[in-house]
DNA sequence: CTGTTAGCGCGTTCAC
DNA sequence: GTGAACGCGCTAACAG
């Protein structure tokens, strides 16, 4: 393989001409610059990009911390970041953490390393602080509404969208209403909670732990619902899932078990991803994809921003 | 940040000393690598992978290409993958290709350019030619049977597991057998429609064009298969379908229709995802995350090597 | 065991 | 407009 130097003897040229063409920078004259490009042509010359990023410092590499990839929210999720990634030459290193810390560090030593330019984390486990530690070293975006922090980020406001749902069904008549939800400790989860606690405050509505189903992630989570569900003695009338996978597996499971939806208890969802219309499910509408591909803007950007982007409540049949 | 210099400077070696150290190698005395390794603590040195990469002329880097993120079993051939891995320190890097021949040559070009140690191709669009011409810039390995060819893969043989399938059926008394397929033109699918064919023709059945329903991938395509199938005027009375996913969506929609599974309609499915086990799917095993974790293995190493994984037919309630 | 030195391939002053 | 020369940080002969 052919290196610049190379190319500048076949052009008859200095390497710094040749990195000039390279670059596409002004202040070569048309003459040289062709047997620069006649040399590559010929040659089929490539540039070794580790010597560039050596050389520049920069990798042309975003680091993308999912949980799990096999799940259909971080799936779309990657998406929308791949979308614009491609658009802007960029390539994208995926860490799947497990939600294990250790995962999630190396990633961000890779960045401290300077192996990526950026790093989009989707989920989180490590603290904010340790988070934005690393901000020195380059971007870190987050998937949380960090309005408290340093640290740049494309949230939906859950507290809201929460609260949206919660009012939709109290309006339809509904009392006793509990929520399925996937990791309980992470901020969206707490917004979630604090909007739950607060609306049921402002309803004078009780409380009670037993309505709040946690690791609720996958479609096959359903039956555990409903069971769960079933035996409970405070049996709630609606649900709030936070996910279209997760209230897709409860309504099969319904289905089956001959609990008429939304008779016998009501459903809303969130994300409206595919799975959501076919199942006619009325769920509250997140733009996962864009959410991705305005990470990808931010982790290119060298400047703080917080996005919140909003969400829309689409009716349909299980409530 | 300190560099290898600054390192040797404060041990009071040499860089070659330091860089000794720094790669485990023996022949360094203990007292020299004792003050090397203070110097590291004290400085809190971290080496740069760039250079290190343009001297080795590696990346530690491996790259993943498949159609689309957002869908369970490329999400859990990357799961599988990316254990492994994470095992081998080694990092990914995802191209999402949406079938576009452009952006598996960009992938495919990036390992000429030594930007990725190998290239792992879960689902492919280039001719193997054009693939194959690439081996001489590191390991590429795929995603079918490529027992012809000088490049390395694990696979099933889905002719033989579609066989398995078929077979099965017949057992049961089915006579009119349909399936339902993602993209009809790979290699895989081009085995299957083989097997399919045989089988009709070792038991003298006649094909229908129409029994082969295309563009099946998501849970959200059932809807339209199940219209086929009852605007059909020779409507199979079993499926074969090639994804847990879709055979989820047919069953709810049959549900909804009040077609009833297997009486009305028998359904066989492939991969035993947590989904099946849910919707008590009959369905034909694939160790797709044992694939991933295999492949992966495949790129770390120099050697033609073709590994098929074999599957199981696990009975449940939809045959 | 240890150090010197020459690359790896490219970007980038800084004179001309 | 152009090019010589140095720097990026590290590895790998080679000599001792």
């Amino acid at each position: 393989m052919s290196n610049i130097k190379d190319i500048a003897k076949i052009a008859g040229v200095s390497v710094t001409t040749v990195s000039r063409v390279l670059n596409n920078e002004r202040y070569v004259s048309d003459e040289k610059r062709n047997a620069v490009l006649r040399a590559i042509e010929i040659t089929k010359y490539q540039r070794n990009l580790n010597a560039v990023n050596l050389s520049k410092g920069k990798t042309h590499l975003i680091g993308v911390v999912v949980p799990y990839s096999n799940h259909p929210y971080f799936g779309l999720l990657i998406e929308g970041i791949s979308i614009e990634a491609i658009k802007k030459n960029y390539k994208l290193v995926l860490f799947q953490t497990d939600y294990q810390k250790e995962r999630e560090l190396e990633a961000l030593e890779m960045l401290k390393h300077k192996q990526i330019d950026s790093l989009i984390i989707c989920s989180r486990i490590c603290s904010l602080e340790v988070v934005e530690a690393y901000l020195e070293y380059g971007p870190v975006i987050l998937c949380e509404d960090t309005r408290n922090t340093r640290i740049s980020s494309t949230f939906v406001d859950h507290y809201k969208s929460f609260t949206i749902a919660l009012e939709y069904i109290y309006k339809k008549g509904h009392r006793k209403i509990g929520y399925c939800i996937g990791r309980s400790s992470g901020t969206n989860s707490l917004q979630r909670n604090l909007a739950y606690k607060d609306f049921l405050h402002k309803y004078n509505l009780p409380y009670h732990d037993e309505q709040i189903i946690k690791k609720c992630s996958y479609f096959e989570d359903g039956e555990r619902i409903v069971n769960t569900l079933i035996e409970s003695k405070n049996r709630p009338t609606a649900l709030l899932v936070t996910s279209d996978q997760v209230a897709a597996g409860i309504l099969t499971c319904c289905n089956e078990k001959g609990i008429v939806i939304p008779e016998d208890l009501a459903i809303i969802s969130f994300d409206n991803q595919p799975i959501a219309k076919y199942m006619k499910l009325t769920t509250v509408e997140m733009p996962i994809k864009e959410m991705g591909q305005k990470l990808l803007h931010q982790a290119l950007l060298n400047e703080q921003s917080q996005t919140e982007m909003s969400v829309k409540l689409i009716e349909r049949q299980t409530v």
